[in-house]
DNA sequence: GTTTCGGTTCTTTTT
DNA sequence: GAACCGAAAC
């Protein structure tokens, strides 16, 4: 983050009076950005897009704008909706405008498409049928929910579909708003699953969560658009409130999306979206790179800006990446034009295998930091978490600092789950997930208990209502009531003392009564657990009502990531960086690495044999487009498996698309 | 009938 | 390491 930002409160926090930035400054737009930006930042009123190649100040340029409007057109800085994908994107864009305009950017509605959707839903669920205080169920509730609603349906489950395949193809399904029973259709046309059970289960989980008063991340988006398509009323207000509508990574955007936006700035069509065809990397989500390629035709009389100046990378680098998109012909053509001075010419480095290639990336680091480069400038990159594994156990063995962006969320962590379960089960007495959660946790109660009880309760779980416990406790098995003794005092003290607005003192009581003890017989490694849980208590001090952070944290993807205050404090060490490509989007470092550059792992074979290499291509340049100085491009010939066996690989077709003579070919480990 | 435990299998990408 | 399955234990 910016060094020189001033002393501001996280957007978590309370407001914090816009009289704190007394003095606005004059700005020099002109001065400080070059011809392709200044055009974009100065657009008049009306639809524009922004077509901006990788390292080309995408990010600058939308600060500015938002600078730009504010002191030039005289808009109050929550009147600019800015919507972005990540919490980091949002946070780091609002607080540097902040810095430059000396104005509260913050506190408004901006940040991700899914908080966005939360913040007016949590202001008018009612309308469309919900409670205000609703559950948002993350990817891991999600699955568990799923699971039930399958098992109840009474079909042979060898054959039938697992949860995550369901989840992700009702998903896209659902972000494309396409039709449903359609989709399903196709979906299993070759296999023996009969499409009709298949819908079942989808009509039991959506009544699922209607029941339990639950939303998962995709019935955000399309509650919100529900909600403006359906009421005039908030509809008008909304688009009044948010003059200027600003869309980051616009060719990530999924139909609901598009739609939602469009419905916002129907009124005026002050939109302007940002983004690059070339990196459009989630299409497995339901994104559609066509909203971004036919924005002119979807916005009549939208101007079109293109930043090609790469400001980021060395020329040869450029060189790669261009010729690497080169092999995808639908998009808007561009190229990278660099600025920079010539620097080395990219390695191709053969190793023998993930081993080796683990101690090639230890070797030329340490070689790198003998050299004066930061650990900290260094990334490894990879397609999936697992590509990196002999790299962490190498790491290890060489005592080299490293930070892995994780593939297991801090807030999806079993034991974080687990204490923050009490607070959704206390803020909404229908989140059954959130009582089975909690209660088996006790001795003698497994899936089947639980859910008996939850209907015998009627559905409705009061925590804190005496007359609950008493019922509870006579349903529950003779091993368990003793727990659920202990437990009580916590629920009941939740409104007898006002706990509502102290989710940490919630949290901490249940664990010195409970959960402390049940992370030393249940965890071997519960010392670093009941950590995370002091950290997770420290962090709830940021919000005044539990509702607020229990939807945070659901939102909230990963709290070393994005910013928020880290439980280890581990960030600011000199440290080498791994991560996966689609993490690593939208960050930069002097040294790259990409691991396993090999068919079926880079690219992916499942995602080919789904849809075809060109979004793995594009993957492969955001990897390539990250680096500033150096490129290590790595290609192991065998890949050894548990078993002992070993799989021959063959280099990525990445690799033998890129010409010999722009890649230097490295002898490497053997 | 349920829970628990032990063994086996396999890792895409994420708000 | 965690998710799934089957068998033992309550």
């Amino acid at each position: 983050m910016d060094a020189h930002s001033p002393p501001v409160a996280s957007c978590f926090c309370g407001f914090v009076g816009d009289e704190f930035f007394a003095n606005v400054p004059r700005m020099n737009f002109k001065e400080e950005l070059n011809e392709e930006q200044y055009a974009a930042v100065t657009a008049s009123d009306g639809p524009a897009l922004v077509v901006a190649a990788a390292g080309t100040g995408k990010t600058r340029t939308l600060i500015y704008r938002l600078a730009y409007l504010v002191t030039e057109k005289e808009v109050q800085p929550w009147e600019v909706l800015l919507l972005t994908f990540t919490n980091k994107a949002a946070k780091e864009m609002l607080t540097r405008a902040e810095t430059l305009v000396q104005r509260r950017f913050n506190s408004g509605y901006s940040g991700t498409f899914h908080s966005f959707a939360n913040r007016l839903l949590r202001s008018h669920a009612d309308c469309i049928g919900f409670g205000r205080d609703f559950t948002i169920l993350d990817a891991d509730d999600a699955k568990k929910l799923m699971r039930a609603c399958i098992d109840e349906l009474d079909v042979e489950k060898k054959h039938f579909p697992k949860p995550d395949v369901l989840l992700s193809l009702f998903g896209v399904v659902s972000g494309r708003m396409g039709d449903l029973s359609a989709a399903v259709t196709e979906r299993f046309e070759h296999s023996e699953v009969d499409p009709d059970w298949v819908l079942k289960a989808h009509a039991r989980y959506q009544a699922r969560k209607k029941e339990s008063n639950a939303m998962d991340f995709d019935d955000l988006l399309i509650h919100v658009l529900k909600l403006l398509v359906e009421n005039e009323k908030i509809r008008a207000f909304y688009q009044d409130e948010f003059k200027y509508v600003l869309v980051d990574e616009y060719q990530d955007t999924n139909a609901i999306q598009a739609q939602l936006v469009h419905y916002l700035v129907k009124t005026h069509g002050n939109l302007m979206v940002v983004g690059d065809d070339f990196q459009s990397i989630y299409s497995w989500r339901g994104a559609d790179f066509r909203n971004f390629l036919d924005f002119e035709k979807a916005y009549a009389g939208a101007k079109t800006f293109k930043l090609q100046i790469n400001y980021r990378s060395t020329p040869e680098i450029l060189d790669v990446a261009n010729e690497v998109i080169s092999g995808n012909p639908e998009q808007f053509q561009k190229e990278l034009q660099a600025v920079r001075e010539n620097g080395d010419v990219p390695h191709l480095v053969k190793v023998r295998d993930g081993s080796m290639q683990a101690r090639f990336v230890i070797e030329k680091a340490r070689e790198l930091n003998r050299k004066g480069i930061p650990l900290s400038e260094i990334c490894v990159l990879y397609r999936s978490h697992f590509h990196a594994m002999e790299l962490q156990m190498e790491l290890a063995r060489a005592q080299m600092h490293y930070v892995v962006t994780s593939g297991v969320r801090f807030f999806e962590q079993a034991h974080i789950k687990d204490v923050c379960t009490v607070l959704r089960l206390l803020v909404n007495p229908s989140d059954e997930l959130a009582f089975s959660r909690l209660i088996e946790m006790l001795p003698k109660v497994g899936k089947k208990t639980s859910h008996k009880i939850f209907h015998k309760l009627g559905g409705r779980v009061n925590l804190q209502r005496e007359e609950t416990h008493e019922q509870l406790i006579a349903a529950l098995p003779a091993a368990a009531r003793e727990g659920w003794e202990v437990l009580k005092p916590v629920f009941l003290a939740y409104h007898e003392e006002n706990l509502q607005n102290d989710p940490g003192e919630v949290v901490f009581r249940f664990g010195k009564v409970f959960y402390t003890e049940y992370m030393v017989e249940n965890f071997d490694n519960h010392k670093f657990r009941a950590e995370d849980i002091d950290g997770l208590i420290d962090f709830t001090v940021k919000f005044d009502s539990t509702e607020a952070f229990l939807s945070e944290i659901a939102l909230l993807s990963n709290l070393d990531n994005e910013g928020g205050k880290a439980p280890s404090d581990e960030e600011n060490e000199d440290a080498l960086r791994l991560s996966t490509v689609h993490q690593a989007k939208g960050l930069e470092w002097k040294v790259i690495f990409v691991l396993f550059l090999n068919e079926d792992m880079f690219p992916s074979k499942k995602a080919i044999e789904e849809a075809g290499d060109s979004e793995e291509r594009r993957l492969f340049y955001v990897a390539v487009t990250r680096a500033k100085d150096e490129l290590f491009l790595c290609t192991p010939m065998v890949r050894r498996q548990r078993d002992g066996g070993m799989i021959f690989l063959d280099p990525s077709r990445f690799i033998s698309e890129i010409p010999e003579d722009i890649l230097r070919q490295n002898g490497g480990f053997f």
